[in-house]
DNA sequence: CGTCTATTTGAATGTACTCAAAAGCGGTGG
DNA sequence: CCACCGCTTTTGAGTACATTCAAATAGACG
């Protein structure tokens, strides 16, 4: 039992995520935890390279990771920020076994509990409601990310910035301006004479 | 048996799309037939208003649907098409039972199946793989937005439209000019300029 | 056939970009 | 611990892409 304390710190931030929308038992939590794996990305280091195959979905414990592009001309693309709390992962890559074509790196050192595919398909087995859970999972993201598209049809820069800043509490403080351009989907030099402005 | 060779024909699209991603054997086909419903929806009438609850899914099996939004000045911004063999729903307000963001209607007269709420509750407890099914297509609609997302990130207006012709074949030739302006980012006027230049 | 809406075309405007240079900041090594 | 180096951010000037407004033309539908 001492070990299951040790966990519930260890684990706290993950077993609260998930408990928010599964509930599973003590049993199925210890399987659950018995194929998480931990680990720490150093800031600046890769944790996904483009045209490697995904194999694990990550979440962060501390720290933040992001996913981007790199297009012809070399310029990276942000599509999104895994800081606390968020599953960081290629999607297509990792369900389909295909070639990434993101790449995820980390903005700050960052601590994560890993799932391989494998290892995710045991737990569908074992305790099919963790089905359920990526399922919202990937609801969730998808609600998300209509509403990126949704605000970059219809807002201009300045108050796609304002939800970037409700969307990621604090976290300007903590990443480079040309990672939130490049996410806004704007020059640095033009976001910071939109912050200028105010 | 003759029942069933009539519904072989009515859903075959329908079946086709589901035993893309899970085998259900007779009775499980039976079962998630008899929950589904047929409705046609007139051209310019509309499915899902905003402010209402969506309270089904709808595959399209002929036809066109649209989603999109109005902004504060009245504008409409085409997120989404769904011509035939896609789902249409309004995500967040059908899982959350949350009064819809968005609109949907029909660009064409179009016939739906549609599965309510509590069928599909029904439906995952009498046949679980149908979770997986719908996982499955949460999860492809993330991809599919993330590309999204990449292109307004990375790609000018006229690789856009590349993109849109792609992804949907011949849609082109069944919409207004207006609707794929909307789903581009860019207004009507603009596009009439980037089709003359080709 | 006539009306209403969509598309095209042109001209003027504005938003966001590129290029360039200066200033600021952070990390590293002497 | 401070100084230097490299990267990020700021600032300014000129430019380009996409917009708005307006008017003419074309198409769709009853």
């Amino acid at each position: 039992m001492l070990l299951h304390i040790a966990e519930l710190t260890m684990y706290k931030r993950l077993l609260h995520n998930i408990a928010y929308h599964i509930k599973p038992d003590q049993q199925e939590t210890d399987y659950f935890l018995s194929l998480v794996q931990q680990k720490t990305i150093k800031k600046n280091s890769v944790f996904l390279n483009s045209g490697e195959i995904c194999r694990s979905i990550a979440f962060v414990n501390t720290g933040c990771l992001r996913i981007f592009n790199r297009d012809e001309d070399g310029r990276e693309h942000n599509v999104s920020f895994f800081p606390e709390d968020w599953w960081a992962m290629d999607v297509a890559s990792f369900y389909s076994k295909k070639p990434a074509f993101y790449c995820i790196d980390a903005l700050e050192d960052t601590e994560v509990f890993l799932l391989s595919y494998p290892d995710m398909e045991k737990l569908f087995n074992h305790v099919p409601k963790f089905e359920r859970f990526f399922r919202i999972l990937a609801q969730n993201g998808f609600v998300l990310y209509q509403e990126r598209i949704t605000s970059s049809l219809a807002l201009p820069a300045e108050e796609r910035y304002e939800l970037f800043k409700k969307r990621y509490p604090k976290l300007e403080q903590r990443i480079a301006q040309k990672h939130i351009a490049s996410y806004l989907g704007i020059t640095p030099v033009f976001l910071s004479m939109l912050r200028r402005k105010r």
